[in-house]
DNA sequence: GCCAACGTTGGC
DNA sequence: GCCAACGTTGGC
């Protein structure tokens, strides 16, 4: 069992999006490193913390869940913002998991992620990090969901 | 809107 | 296979 960080613009799609859908398929991931850690390593089962970018508050909303492996990510086939000319059905690129919502949390910001000695090591906090998939070790998740059981200090 | 940082593209 | 140019990301 892993434990991931994935991105998401609430403009686009938010943790209240997800909590009324349920599950949501995360296709339009056009990068190879976080491709291949959907398609290689995430597993069903797996923790996910929801985290909004590009907004008034960035950061840590919810709480999801892996709930399918990896398979073709169907907008690459169809016109428009995902069309891929390069990706055929034989030969597929680019791969989604679905992932299914768990619960909201109280917003930890990107400031106090930062504001976190212990948290450093989170790759979302490193120098120029644009990845919108990164793997979580054990202990940051076990820290981050601490700090979401406690007060904002 | 700015801009640093990074990934991708394509000519050579 | 190098590398400059370009596009994108995302916090501020």
């Amino acid at each position: 069992m892993r434990y991931w960080l994935m991105k998401s613009e609430p403009s686009e799609f938010s943790i209240d999006d997800l909590a009324r859908e349920g599950h949501v398929a995360w296709f339009g991931v056009r990068n190879y490193q976080a491709r291949n850690f959907m398609r290689d390593q995430m597993r069903v089962g797996d923790g996910v913390l929801f985290y909004h970018s590009s907004c008034a508050e960035p950061g840590i909303a919810g709480l999801a869940e892996v709930s399918t492996l990896a398979y073709p990510d169907e907008t690459q086939f169809e016109e428009g913002h995902y069309f891929d000319p390069k990706a055929t059905r034989e030969n597929p690129r680019w791969f989604n998991v679905e992932v299914k919502y768990v619960k909201h949390t109280r917003l930890l910001s990107i400031g106090e992620l930062r504001a976190c000695p212990e948290l450093a090591t989170l790759r979302i906090l490193a120098r120029g990090n644009r990845l919108s998939i990164t793997p979580v070790d054990p202990d940051e998740w076990n820290l981050i969901l601490n700090k979401m059981a406690g007060e904002r200090v």
